[in-house]
Formats: structure tokens, C-alpha cells, sequence
DNA sequence: ACGTGTAAGATTTTT
DNA sequence: TCTTACACGT
């Protein structure tokens, strides 16, 4: 290379580099590193998703213009001169530095961008489209499952399922297990269905077929077993025409692999792939990876194994861990400078996370302030550890913060209910992320399933979830002959129905099985013509579900309320796909998750499992709950390795925290109706103490108990046994909708709605002078007037 | 066929 | 403590 020329590279990679001028070193390196293998190792808040915007971004405009070397033309002064330019920030025209400099630039759907959750696909894509405009739609970000399912609905037809499948959840394929189980005489209580569920799964994420799982089972007569149940079971599904979520995965790979034109077709399609979250994949999810890059070999992943916290779900930290022996030549690049936190949340995260030996190794900095300490503080109690976390929120609040900047995340969702009384009792507005889901209320799911049968009336879990919902006097033993007959005959199970009279064994029950069945043959043919929400309607009303639950008081009403929800989103989904019809609003919904209709912009407090925050930040973050036996849990006490998964979970808590980190323990705790006394979680022992500012408000109590020579009341009262729970029912129990209540201080008001909670009523009330507040019953004293 | 009682069981869960 | 599944009685 002459010296002009490369006088003219470097010029040219100034001019890049100046585009995207306000990224460190590494993050550069990342983003213009655009062919071959590269694996991003981000720790937790560098900038992860940044990169991968802009590393698409400069793929787009500028191809391998960076690496490449030469132009595309010849280069006159004038170009150099706007090289020059551009490079030293005269000119801003991106548009003319592309023309000059691109190198092989892709189409934007050649870019394939996969995530876990449909939260970070659309994040992803909204960012792209604000850097990129109009070409960013055509990009492919999507999930793992909705990528497949895409590929799948085009080919599926070659493995002989046919293209309109149904996607089931975890109930539907627990229901199907259990039916397997009672086919091969087999006892649920040996065979726990969601215990067997799990053993499939975990095949299945293995890549293993029923015949791999017996073959790895050998002379374990257990697995041998369950091998016989997976065998059942995926037969079940495949009659009913449904993939369970692991399927979705396990048959790509499948198709992938098994028809090479296929296979050419993708490869050639995606020829530049991107995985974030690598941590957390499977193994038929690297297998999928591999397949689709195998051909460009273009792959380029992010993840961070400290922050890999689904291994119990089948991720394999393997996959990150063995990447560049897996991917030859690849590069790697390490982005260690956190933008997120202080100084002394990322120095507490690194020391505890520094306690564990499986690990790739990284230490995080930050320019950002040293920052508070972190705020350590031991309760007597859950109620007290509730208490003290709302306080210091309002405290907060009092002084400029927003709700919304307040997060309080703990282990399991059980721990959730404290909490929430304490934010109600206190007015602070707030969110629930998990716990009972929205899309696992009984209502909802028997709504869908209404639709799933007009869709796919092959879907047998789900018409035998409806077909007695309302009741309309179909009992098991008929819907046992008709599932019967309709396998003995190879006939539909509607059709079965809808000719009941000409079978013997279901005569008695022919009206009301014709009825059902033509029922539901003319909501199928709605479902041709009308709007979806038409057809809801239509099926709200049609099969009584509307009845059933204004029949039902108060509690039917929530349920209906529901349903409105379930409404606005099928209403919602129809103005953002206008074409979209019944079969993808399915498949969408199956699958959506709550975190997807949770709008996380809301002034409000979030709530949420560890688990759930991944991904998210928050300037100040409570950690409640941290006491060996909640966190780390008494279930995973007995591994070391599941102990090194839980913390890393605690990493990832930590370095949620922007601003400051409060630690809340209880000294005593109800968990499961049980009363436990446990000592502080280890992982808070690992930050070192001169990082923290601990306060110990059990050690009043217990001096002055020792001095009055007393016990302090609250721990006598074990067993259930609490003050709360013996006065609870009776007084207000009855309250519902539309009684006219009394407080001491509000006055007189009317209830709008009751929720049972936590030995107690949650209620909403308008008050003749205060107006709509919502309130604990018991807690608030309400009188029912 | 349906309603009621009881016993067991219960982490985390992107899809 | 709370839910959920099935066994039993009507």
C-alpha cells in the first residue's frame, strides 16, 4: 500500500469512528468488528444495546468499510477533502461518507437480531428505526420463539404438522402430560406431571427425541419411564395439532437440519446474525445459531456469564463459555466500563460476584461518583422490612424523586403480598410485574381457548377446557366417549358431536352435544367474516360466559373486567395489524408475557422477582428478602452450583441500582403459612463493610426484652397465630361491590370493588368527601353500614 | 353431572 | 397461607 492510500485509510476510519463519536474503544471495536464470528462479553451496564444498535446501524450504512480496505471508486482531492472533513467534524453529511466509503453492505433483511423477550425486540426496534428511519423495518429483531415460529409457519408442512399449529403453554402441556400418565397407568404421585414436564423440556432443549431421551435413560427405570410418558405426550401433541413452546425451537433446528434447501434458503437470507442474551441459550438454541450462521459465518453474540440466571430453565453458560472453540477465529471483545451505577454498587457487585469460580472473569469500572453507601438494614419482620422500604420510597418522594424511579425486587413472588399492603396502606401508587399473570387467570385462558377451537377445532386440551364452561351438562364421562369415538373412527371430535344422535353411546346427550357443536361451527364461520372483537363479543355472549359471571357477584365482576381487558387488546392488535386475523392474534398472545402489557413508564413503583429485572435499571433499588433460605433459597442450598446461579442472581440485582441500593433482611419471617427465623444472606456478608451502612433494628427489641426480662410480644405468636389473621374474618369478609362502608376518618363511602388479599380485603372506595381511595378493609377498620 | 371438602404442594420461569 | 386437584356424596 502506497503511503497516499493509506494516508486515505486512516482518514477513513477517522471519518467512521467521528459517526460514532461518543462510544468508548471497545464499544468502537464492537461496532465496526462486522464479519465473522465476534462475542461481545457485556458486563452489566455497558452499553450493550447501544452497540448492537449502532453495530447495525454502521452495517447498514457503511458495510465492512471499516476493515475493508480501498473504496469503491476512484478518490479525488475533492473527497479527500470531505473526508477531511467529515473527520474533523466540518461536515456532518453521512449520506455522502456512505457513498464514498461503503463496502458490501447488506440489505436490512439480512440483518436477523434475536432476543429472549419480546420487550427487548421491540426496544431494539424502536431504536433502530430512530437510528436508522424507514430501512429499520425491514430488519428482522425478534425472539428466539417468534423467529421459529415464522420459519416454521412457511415450512412446517415438511415435517407433517400442518401450518395453522397451535402453541401451547405450559398448563395446556401439563394437561396433556397428565393425560399421558393416566394412558400408561402411571401414578401422579410418582410421576409428578410438572416434575416430568420439566424432564421433557430439558430433553427437548437438549435436542433429544423421545428414542435420544430412552438411550441416555439406559437402566434408570425412572427416566426410562418418563421416556415412555415424552413419547405419549408428543404424540398428543402432534394429534392435536400443537407445538409446546420447546418444540418451536426443537423443530427448526429439525427442519434446518434435515432439508438443506431449506437450510440454504435462511442461511442466505440472514446472512449477518446477532444474539443477545447468549448466556441464557440452550443447547438447540445454539444448534439453531449455528445452523443459520453456518453459511456467512457472521455471528455475532452478547452476553455476560455472570449474568446467567436460567440454567434451571436449560440455559447452558457452556454455550458462552466455549464460543471461540465452537466459532474458530473468533474475536473477542470485553466492554467493562459501567455506565449504570455508582462506584460503590459496582464495587459491592464485583466482590460478590468475585466469589464464584465458574466464570469467565471481568472487572467492571465506572467513571461514574463514588455514590452512597449501601443501605443494609435488618427488620424483625416481613411487616417491618415493608414498612421500612415504603417509608424510605415516600422519603424519597418527599424529596424530588418519582415513584417510578423505585424498584423493590425480590426472590419469589410469594414475598410480593407485604409489600403490596404496605404500598396501599400508604397510598404510593404501584405495579406488579408476575406473580398471577394475567394470561393464566381462568377467564382469560378460557377465553382464548374459545378461540384457539375456532381456529383449530383439532385443539383437544383446549375444547375439553370449554366445553363444559359455562356448564351445559357435559359431563367427563361424555366428553371421554366422544374424545373416544372420534379416535376410533378417525372423525373430528365437533363432527362427533354435532352427529351424537347416531351414536349409541351418546344419544342421551345429543342436544345438548349437537347444540354445543353447532355452536361453535357458526362462531368458526363469524370468525371467517367478522372483526376478531365481533367474534368475542359474539363468544362471550353465545356460550353464556357473560351470565355465568354476572351471576357470579363481585367476584365475577373482576373477572369481567378482565375480560375487557382481554378486549382492548384484541382491539389493540387489530389496529396494529389490520390484516391480522384470528391465527395471529393467537399466536401472538400465546406468545406474549406480562412483562410485554406492563407499561414500565409509569410513575409508579415496580415489583418484581430478581429473575424479572434482568435487563431493567432503576436509581433506587430495594433487595428485600435477603436471608439464607429465601436468597440464596433453602433449595438451593445443597449445590454449590446452584448456589453460584443465585449469585449471580444477586449480581444481577445489584447492578440494577443506579443511584443507591437498599438491602432489607427480616430477623423472622411467614413464609407458607410457616413461621422462620433466618440469619442474613450470605451474599450480603460478601460485601465488604466498609461499602455499606448497616443498622440492626432487631437489637433494641431484644435488649429491651432482656431487661423487662420478656420476650418481645410478636415473636411469641408463632403458629399463624398473628393478631391479623385471628381478627380477620367475620368483621369484613362480607364486604363486596356496592355496600356503603364507614371510616373513622373519610366518612361514609361507596365500594367499588373487593379483592381478597392476604387475609384481608382489598378495597376501592369512593368516599362521599375524599373521593376514590383504595384501602385494606380489615386494616383500615371499614364498617359496613 | 356437579358441588363440596380435604390434602398436598409450594422457587425462580424471558417463550 | 393459599391454591389447586381429585375424591366423595348427592
Amino acid at each position: 500500500m502506497d503511503k497516499n492510500s493509506a494516508m486515505l485509510e486512516e482518514l477513513k476510519r477517522r471519518a467512521l469512528k467521528r459517526v460514532y463519536g461518543r462510544m468508548n474503544p471497545e464499544q468502537l471495536e464492537a461496532v465496526f468488528q462486522v464479519k465473522g464470528p465476534v462475542l461481545i462479553l457485556a458486563g452489566a451496564g455497558s452499553g450493550k444495546t447501544t452497540v448492537l444498535v449502532n453495530r447495525i446501524s454502521n452495517l447498514l450504512q457503511f458495510g465492512d468499510a471499516y476493515h475493508t480496505p480501498g473504496f469503491p471508486r476512484e478518490i479525488t482531492g475533492e473527497d479527500e477533502a470531505f473526508l477531511k472533513d467529515f473527520a474533523e467534524g466540518r461536515s456532518d453529511d453521512r449520506e455522502r461518507l456512505a457513498a464514498l466509503v461503503s463496502v458490501g453492505r447488506p440489505q436490512p433483511w439480512n440483518v436477523l437480531a434475536i432476543t429472549f423477550t419480546n420487550k427487548a425486540a421491540g426496544e431494539l426496534k424502536e431504536r433502530l428505526g430512530r437510528a436508522l428511519g424507514a430501512q429499520a423495518n425491514d430488519i428482522m429483531a425478534a425472539t428466539f420463539h417468534s423467529a421459529c415460529v415464522r420459519i416454521l409457519r412457511r415450512e412446517i408442512e415438511r415435517l407433517g404438522y400442518s401450518k395453522s399449529f397451535t402453541i401451547y403453554d405450559a398448563d395446556d402441556s401439563q394437561k396433556l402430560v397428565r393425560e399421558a400418565l393416566k394412558v400408561l397407568n402411571l401414578d401422579d404421585k410418582t410421576y409428578p406431571p410438572k416434575q416430568v414436564l420439566g424432564l421433557i423440556s430439558h430433553g427437548k432443549d437438549a435436542m433429544q427425541t423421545p428414542a435420544d431421551f430412552a438411550r441416555e435413560a439406559g437402566a434408570d427405570f425412572r427416566l426410562s419411564t418418563v421416556a415412555r410418558v415424552y413419547e405419549k405426550y408428543q404424540a398428543a401433541l402432534r394429534k392435536a395439532d400443537a407445538l409446546d413452546f420447546d418444540d418451536i425451537i426443537f423443530l427448526t433446528v429439525k427442519l434446518l437440519s434435515e432439508h438443506p434447501d431449506v437450510l440454504e434458503f435462511y442461511q442466505n437470507r440472514y446472512r449477518y446474525i446477532m444474539v443477545d442474551e447468549y448466556q441464557d441459550t440452550n443447547i438447540a438454541q445454539y444448534r439453531l445459531v449455528s445452523l443459520l450462521a453456518g453459511g456467512h459465518k457472521n455471528l455475532c453474540v452478547v452476553g455476560d456469564d455472570d449474568q446467567s440466571i436460567y440454567k434451571f430453565r436449560g440455559a447452558t453458560i457452556e454455550n458462552i463459555l466455549r464460543f471461540e472453540e465452537q466459532f474458530p477465529g473468533a474475536m473477542v471483545i470485553r466492554l467493562e466500563q459501567n455506565y449504570r451505577s455508582t462506584k460503590k454498587i459496582l464495587e459491592a457487585a464485583n466482590k460478590v460476584i468475585a466469589n464464584n469460580t465458574e466464570r469467565k472473569g471481568k472487572n467492571l469500572w465506572t467513571g461514574n461518583e463514588d455514590g452512597e453507601k449501601i443501605v443494609v438494614r435488618r427488620l424483625q419482620d416481613e411487616r417491618s422490612e415493608a414498612a421500612f422500604i415504603v417509608e424510605t420510597i415516600q422519603d424519597n418522594v418527599g424529596k424530588g424523586a418519582k415513584y417510578g424511579d423505585h424498584a423493590i425486587l425480590y426472590r419469589m413472588n410469594a414475598q410480593s403480598s407485604e409489600l403490596e399492603k404496605a404500598l396501599v396502606k400508604s397510598g404510593v401508587p404501584y405495579k406488579i410485574i408476575g406473580g398471577l399473570r394475567f394470561f393464566e387467570r381462568k377467564e382469560i385462558k378460557d377465553l382464548i381457548a374459545y378461540m384457539s377451537v375456532l381456529d383449530n377445532p383439532n385443539d383437544t386440551v383446549r375444547l375439553a377446557r370449554i366445553i363444559n364452561e359455562p356448564k351445559r351438562g357435559i359431563g367427563d364421562a361424555t366428553v371421554a366417549s366422544v374424545m373416544e369415538i372420534s379416535a376410533v373412527t378417525g372423525t373430528p371430535a365437533l363432527e362427533v358431536m354435532a352427529a351424537a344422535d347416531g351414536y349409541e353411546k351418546l344419544q342421551r346427550k345429543s342436544g345438548v352435544l349437537g347444540d354445543f357443536a353447532h355452536m361453535i361451527e357458526s362462531l368458526s364461520r363469524l370468525a371467517q367474516e367478522e372483526p376478531l372483537e365481533i367474534v368475542f363479543d359474539a363468544l362471550l355472549e353465545q356460550t353464556g360466559y357473560t351470565d355465568m359471571l354476572q351471576a357470579q357477584g363481585f367476584e365475577g365482576q373482576t373477572r369481567l373486567e378482565n375480560l375487557e381487558e382481554l378486549r382492548s387488546t384484541i382491539i389493540k392488535f387489530s389496529q396494529e395489524s389490520p390484516d391480522g386475523d384470528l391465527a395471529s392474534f393467537l399466536e401472538e398472545v400465546a406468545l406474549y408475557t406480562d412483562l410485554d402489557r406492563t407499561d414500565l413508564d409509569e410513575d409508579a413503583v415496580i415489583l418484581m422477582t430478581m429473575h424479572s429485572a434482568k435487563g431493567l435499571e432503576y436509581p433506587y433499588v430495594f433487595i428485600a428478602g435477603c436471608e439464607e433460605g429465601i436468597f440464596p433459597g433453602r433449595m438451593s442450598m445443597g449445590s454449590p452450583a446452584e448456589i453460584e446461579e443465585e449469585r449471580r442472581l444477586a449480581y444481577v440485582a445489584i447492578t440494577r441500582a443506579k443511584k443507591r441500593l437498599t438491602i432489607t433482611t427480616a430477623a423472622q419471617r411467614m413464609i407458607f403459612g410457616q413461621t422462620v427465623w433466618n440469619k442474613p444472606s450470605r451474599f450480603v456478608q460478601e460485601i465488604p463493610s466498609e461499602l455499606m451502612e448497616y443498622t440492626d433494628t432487631t437489637l433494641d427489641r431484644r435488649r429491651a426484652a432482656v431487661a423487662a426480662h420478656t420476650v418481645p410480644d410478636n415473636v411469641v405468636r408463632t403458629g399463624g397465630m398473628s393478631a391479623v389473621s385471628a381478627a380477620a374474618p367475620g368483621a369484613v369478609a362480607d364486604i363486596r361491590a356496592g355496600d356503603t362502608v364507614n371510616h373513622r376518618i373519610f366518612g361514609m363511602g361507596l365500594v367499588l370493588s373487593a379483592v381478597p388479599m392476604a387475609n384481608d380485603l382489598l378495597v376501592e372506595v369512593a368516599f362521599d368527601k375524599v373521593g376514590t381511595k383504595k384501602l385494606m378493609a380489615n386494616f383500615a377498620k371499614l364498617k359496613k353500614m
